[in-house]
This record gives C-alpha cells, structure tokens and sequence, in this order.
DNA sequence: CGCAGAATTGACGATCGTCAAGGGCTGTGG
DNA sequence: CCACAGCCCTTGACGATCGTCAATTCTGCG
C-alpha cells in the first residue's frame, strides 16, 4: 500500500509501539458493524482501505451519522479509558481495518511520550471535526450544509489519495448523506439536482467533480481550518499506515 | 468553597501538577469572551463559579452555541498541543476561572501518568456530550431538543450544587438557548410556553422547576449515559476544584 | 421611576419533511 | 446473455414545523 503522509513530523518509530501491540488486520465487508452501541469492542481500528460512517440510532429507528470514516483515521480510541461504545460504526465500503488491544489501559501515554502526545493531538483534531458537525447542522440551511459537506469530504478525500484536484470518489448514498446533515434522503437529492442544475458539480457514479469549487465555496462561507490540515503530527494513523503489514500485525482474514 | 466530587477515585496529589503550574484566579464579568476565535489564549481554564458558552460565529453574524461550562468544568485542553483557538468562550453570569499555563505541551503527560489518564479521559467525555449534541439537534423535533436539553443541564447542574432535586438553576437567555440548539430565541418560547401549560416544568426567574420529569424523559428518551457519571475521574477538575486557592495560586482580580 | 434586556404573543411565509410513484443501475442467477 | 430483484435516485404534490417580522408586556436594576 502506498504511503501517506502529510505533515507528519514525527518518524515511524514513534508509532511502532501502537503498531506493536496484539492486533489484526481483517477484511470487512460492507455493511458491517464494526463497534456496536452498547458492546465493549475490547481494541481500537485504523482504517486502512475503504469508507465507514459512526452513528447512533435513536429508538424509533432515526439514524444520526456522527462523522465519516476513511483510510487512515483512527478510532475508538476511548478504548484507552473504557468502556461501551456509545455508538455504532458500520462500513459502507468493503474495508481493510488493523486492531490494536492495549495490553493495559494508556500504558502507552506513560512509556511513549511522543505517542501520546501524537494521539492527543488527534484527539484535539477529532474533536475539532465533531465541533464544526454542530455547526453546519445547527445554524446552516440545507444547501449550505451539503456544500460545506462535499467540502470537507473533498478536502480529507484527496489526502488519502481517493480523489484529484476536482473530483473525488464519494461512496455514500444520498440516505446517508442525510442522516450526516440532519435532512432527509429526499431533500439532499433535490439540493443536488440544484447544485448540477447550476453547474456547481457533475456526478458519475460514485464520482463526483467540483466544477465550480469557489462558488460552493462562497455559498457556505467554507473555511478548511477545522481541518488543522496545515498542524502538527496530521494524523498518526498516516504515518503508521502502511508499515502494519510489513512484519508486525499478521494478516487475518476471518470475521471479527 | 465547597469540595466537590462525584465519582472520583483519585487524589489530589494526582492533580497536584495540574495545580502547581504558573497561572491564577480571575474574577470575570458577565459578557466578557475568556477566549476569542482565532486567538490564542496561552492557558486553559477550571471553571470554578459560574457559566460560560462555547460558540462558534459564522461571517453574518449567526451563532451556534457547542457546549455549556459549569463550575468544575476544565477548557482549552487543546492549548497542550498548539494553537489558535477556533471557537469563541463566553461568560453568561460572573465567573471566577482558574487558569493554568503547561511549561512544555504535553509535559503533564510524560511525567504524570495518572493525570494524563485523568486528563484523557476528561476529553473523551467531553467528545461524548459533543457526539450527543450533534445528535440532538440533527435528529430531535424542537420539542424534544428542549426537553433533552433541560434534562442535561438539570443533571450537570446537580453534581455541581447549582440545583436540589427537581429544580436547577439555568443562568441562560432562550436567545442563547436557540443558539444551541439550532432554533430561533422565538420558538424556544413557544415551546417553554407548551411545557408550563402541559405542567412539565415551571420557571420563577432563573429557578426551573421539573415538576414531571418522567413526563420530560419519555417525551425525549433521555438517556443520560453520555454523560458518563458512573464513570471512572468523573471530572478531573472536580477534584481539583477547592484546592486552588490554597496556597497554590495566588487570586488576581485583575482582567486577564 | 425609567431604562434595557428578556420574555411573550400573533400573523404570515419559507424551508424542509412526508407520501407516493416511477426510473435507472448493478449484481446475480438461470 | 437476458431477466429479475433490490437498492438507489428522481420527481411531484401537499403539509407541518419552524423562522421572520412586529408589537407588547414583564423583570431586574440603576
């Protein structure tokens, strides 16, 4: 697998103690769970391939998409402290994840000073996407919400090489879409038609082009900062990307 | 003041370093930002009495509110790895905050292994009640925003003595009110109205009483989980708080 | 007492949801 | 290679929730 980086000023080595720890990597197929509310996963992921989505559901079957998932985030990391998921994750591509089991809980933040300083940082970064979800679903319309999404899936797409300068994969469906926005399916559809109405995008499949970037741009005020693209250790699940499969996490393609 | 804890099972001497960095206490005014976006303030924050909003501006001025601070609660955490604040905070009554400045970010983590763990762990719950919030106004009726919503602060206002059983005190506008909750000040009223007619609650001033709490609960199917309570450090700052003026920090009445 | 900010109320309208139906794409199996 | 099934996208009509605008009342405080 080709190796990411992105403003990553820290070495591999750093990271080869989350790298060592008991783990697997697995193949998982779409529309799996892979952390359900309510149960104690036991490890924490990294995505190596493929898009999954966090969600909690309310009782009556309404769905709330949290945050997407793709290759080269960490997560569960409250698995360092804890304790139930208090949400599901679900694939919604086929997926490659690694594990890793903490032997005991944050014995890596007391022996790897650099280490958990790199995963309190993503923390920090993951907290920052989370706080700018409440935003767009609290104070902005519905176009405004789905440019700004298309924006940052754009932005995080072309980090991990699923996507050129334009035009990005974006494997969602217009359901999901939704229930990440706070709209229905049926409502995103109509604001996407607009959107390709006014030549802002074009659509093939799972493909999607930005045809006019600034004006969306304009339309929802968008500013990447949030992002802290431009930050310290980026993600540091992009400088472990790639090395898992090298000699450290065996292989294991059964379920989980 | 009075000590407050809640499920803490940890010592002070834990939090001594925490306490023993340079920093003071500060009396602020009503209105005053502790924080302004963009900014970066240099220091994180124990709040020790009264209320503060977190809250985001968009460029025409439309404001969403992320998150309410209560004494005991800690902010700015992200100060241990950089950087520009990306959200405003706001005193909505007088406070009196503690602040504290990390000589080397990250310091506390490799020095201190159980006040790293508690310091995790105080940022994985907050990231819960963010997860929740997100939840909330993406997928709840303004009705069952409002209900989740005094449900919560009813909740947090009670380990932290601002409240006796049924009752709590909300130092908040409706304007502000909306601003979390994605509504206008407006309709927050009318809803407010909806319950007092309904007798679900009863409002004299600030004082919100829950004269049917269950009837609250089942309107919103509360679920207080996300708030952790029965969990490990509750909150690190509450066994902090109380100590801070001991003999540590030295009170500064001046601005900050 | 009088001011400022907050709460309250009503009329009206826009955004977005609901319901319903049709069309297209893809994978699978005969 | 075609047929079919299932999912997703698309479109339209209608209605409810919630926002906007405007005016009045209440409350705390100087």
């Amino acid at each position: 697998m080709k190796r990411l980086r992105y403003y990553c000023d820290f070495d591999d080595d750093i990271a080869r103690p989350l790298l060592d720890l008991p783990g697997r990597t697995v193949d998982v197929a779409r529309g799996t769970d892979l952390v359900v509310a309510g149960e104690n996963p036991g490890h924490g992921f990294i995505v190596e391939t493929g898009w999954a989505i966090r969600c909690t559901y309310l009782s009556d079957g309404r769905r709330q998409v949290l945050n997407v998932l793709m290759p080269g985030d960490i997560f569960d990391l409250q698995v360092f402290v804890s304790g139930e998921a208090d949400h599901t994750v679900t694939a919604v591509t086929d997926m490659t994840v690694k594990t890793f089991r903490p032997d005991h809980p944050l014995a890596l933040f007391h022996s790897h000073g650099k280490l958990g300083q790199a995963l309190w940082w993503t923390a920090v970064q993951e907290e920052a996407i989370l706080r700018e979800q409440i935003v767009r679903n609290g104070r902005r319309n519905a176009s405004e919400r789905i440019a700004h999404f298309l924006l940052e899936m754009h932005r995080r797409a072309l980090i991990v090489n699923e996507g050129d300068g334009a035009g990005f994969r974006l494997p969602l469906t217009q359901s999901v879409i939704g229930d990440a926005l706070g709209l229905t399916a049926i409502h995103v559809n109509r604001i996407l038609m607009k959107f390709r109405d006014r030549q802002l995008i074009a659509r093939s499949g799972q493909w999607i082009e930005l045809l006019d970037r600034d004006g969306l741009v304009a339309l929802c005020d968008f500013d990447p900062s949030y992002l802290r693209l431009d930050s310290f250790p980026r993600r540091l699940s992009l400088a472990v990307q790639g090395n898992g499969s090298k000699g450290n996490g065996q292989t294991d393609r059964s379920p989980l």
